[in-house]
DNA sequence: GTAATAGTGTCTCTCAGACACTATTTT
DNA sequence: AAAATAGTGTCTGAGAGACACTATTAC
């Protein structure tokens, strides 16, 4: 908090940004090729160096929309994960990592973007395999807790079927249905509605909707 | 992870430096008055700037040892627990501040730290009332999760009355002996030794003695 | 003795998980 | 009908918390 003349650490913000893929049926992690010259080709989280001012949110909105193309109002919430301080982490210079979660709408996707299932990412570029290995747990902790992390990942109206999907992808094991559904009447916010959605390709039962209430 | 010539941001550590003090039966923060310009004289967390490739840790015993009198070794353990990003946290200009917690060793207290209950912790300089008030769930979470820093902040050996002290400290209501030794039977690597220590100034059954086993 | 504290043994409640059985769809 | 999937109801076991009762100390 003093010592004036200390040369100050470089910050970056680093990005796992999520998307529920309904037809893939899991939940796949935004990578992207890197243009510039440490690592330049190999796939990497998206993450840009935090401004002089700039918040965390903002870092990792401009790396959303940066590296991967995905329009700033698909991101539908953000938050904190941990902070990686290995020094030599970046082969320019001592960097920290700020690891940040980001829920993305389903929407369209330009860009030169790949989305990997979260439990076959690719080898990535500077320690982003650990990040990503670290950052996982803590993922998986938040599903059905958090509840803007919840909502973000699964939309305003999500069915059981795709609600297991999601806890699959998160957790690595599926949930009985009977299970889950007990899980989702006890968070807050989430209802239950009456309505069944359309059955899935293989047949089965058409599973209920589900429905955040209070906003929108 | 590009842009070159970006403005960095300033990093700075702030500690929240925890010490269980058997007299008072409590846990303590530790505060000092600030030295320099910006709040002079006002009380605050001990924090400093992030050197250029310092490690967290490293910045914390930094804060700690030179703002606190502590000496680096009566330092336990240490963690992360979240990152702070307000532009206006410093009057001095936009900083980031990563919060980590230190546990103490009830060692020699040089130099001119205050300890002040956690539950009863005065007005701080820059927004530090704010990240003490945020930290604090995650450190009541902690205790008996997480083993180093509980073993960091009980010390290698404790009795049954410290246990209850340090748990009403940070979660804020005191357990019943019986309910908080279940919980201890399954922390790992903490036993139950047949040993009692003295008995307590007001009378009372002596407490059990319990031990970390392992390393030391 | 009384007050104070810790330890033992129960009891209840909630929650996670497993699973039998039923319901509703595609093929 | 068979396969696939979801929903209902039930059971068990772990864990948190409350509390009666006993044990051991200071006064």
């Amino acid at each position: 908090m003093d010592g004036q003349g200390i040369e100050s650490t470089l910050v970056s913000v680093d990005v796992l940004a999520l998307r529920f893929d309904p037809e893939a049926r899991s939940v796949l992690l935004g990578v992207a090729p890197r243009a510039a010259d440490p690592f330049a080709g190999d796939l990497a989280l998206p993450g840009v160096l935090l401004g002089r001012g700039e918040r965390l949110r903002d870092a990792a909105l401009r790396a959303v929309t940066g590296k991967l193309g995905v329009p700033g109002r698909a991101v539908t919430a953000t938050g904190q994960l941990a902070t990686f301080d290995e020094p030599s982490r970046d082969p320019r210079g001592p960097t920290l990592s700020i690891a940040l979660w980001a829920t993305l709408d389903p929407a369209r996707l330009e860009g030169s973007a790949e989305w990997s299932p979260l439990d076959a990412v690719p080898p990535l570029a500077f320690d982003h395999d650990r990040i990503v290995a670290d950052c996982r747990p803590l993922l998986a902790d938040r599903l059905w807790r958090d509840v803007p992390f919840t909502a973000g990942l699964l939309g305003p109206e999500f069915t059981t079927a795709q609600a297991l999907d999601v806890t699959e992808s998160l957790t690595g094991d599926r949930p009985y249905p009977a299970n889950l559904g007990r899980t989702m009447d006890r968070v807050p916010g989430l209802t239950r509605t009456t309505r069944h959605a359309a059955a899935l390709p293989k047949g089965g039962r058409p599973p209920l909707v589900w429905r955040w209430d209070g906003d929108r």
